[in-house]
DNA sequence: TATTGTTATACTCTATAACTATA
DNA sequence: TATAGTTATAGAGTATAACAATA
């Protein structure tokens, strides 16, 4: 399956072997240089990628509940409770009760909440425009495109 | 920056807004879901990907000690150390002291390390023959590539 | 003095199971 | 009974700093 040739390590210097071969290995790697890029770019901030992703999904939609994030963002919500704690700590998210069902909370950001998710969403954008400039015109969609029909085939199979 | 239009949760759906426009948020998408693909397939064997990739790189490079490890692999060496207590436990990997220079340890794999190795890596291979079947001809290879494009721009800028 | 590796420690991310409160 | 959320707990993964042995 790897298609690339294993380079012997002929001088001395190590080999990954059949590693970069694997879509699986240059996932992990590429997700690791993200997210340690991002730290370095955007570390100042104090935001993760994953706190970054739910605030942006509170932006699109507002008033939804702790159950709703879970199951969209695809984490459990016993993960999420400390991770909404720590937002709500720092004055970014608002918790109110919804009317309807006193159990379900109704999430959304609070002004300051918008104000640093606009700050880290153009270090977001500065990252992705660094990684754009490795790409030729149209790859980046295709990218976007595989990586989408990867997640599909994996949770669909297997 | 992202290309995609957001999609406006109009019925009430809950929407991801311009989260799947981000390459980094895709990469994490995708990386997330072959680990979770990887633990259904492969769980019975007790490997993670990441003890994977030491194996295999430990059967291209005999002998290596664990700083050659931690550079190529680009983990620290005192997160190295469990892990390798771990594999060491387990018969899989041998630890000689080097002659040259008594610090460093020469890293390889026993027989029933290489052994499981070998399942390992048939299960990794399915896993990419899945992967690839969403993939047209050529967009395998054009991905690898883009990967790492991708991966020495995040490394070498910011 | 510098380097290899270990240890102590800490922080993040993740989940399961048992729980509270509401429905 | 079922659901939303919390808590206790546990495990993997990561790193920094201080350390021991060796060079």
């Amino acid at each position: 399956m790897p298609q690339q040739a294993e380079q012997p390590a002929a001088n001395g210097a190590p080999s990954l072997g059949p590693l970069p071969g694997y879509v699986g290995f240059n996932l992990r790697r590429a997700q690791v240089a993200s997210f340690r890029h991002l730290e370095r770019t955007a570390g100042s901030l104090n935001l993760t990628p994953g706190q970054f992703s739910l605030l942006t999904f509170l932006e699109a939609n507002p008033g939804v509940s702790q159950k709703t994030v879970s199951q969209e963002l695809g984490v459990d919500t016993s993960t999420l409770t400390p991770v909404l704690d720590g937002l709500a700590n720092r004055q970014l998210i608002r918790r109110g009760r919804a009317d309807h069902d006193r159990r379900t909370y109704a999430l959304s950001l609070t002004p300051s909440g918008t104000r640093l998710l606009n700050r880290m969403r153009a270090r977001i954008e500065a990252q992705e425009t660094e990684m754009a400039a490795a790409l030729s015109p149209g790859e980046r969609e295709d990218l976007l495109n595989m990586l989408e029909r990867i997640c599909l085939r994996l949770e669909s199979n297997g």
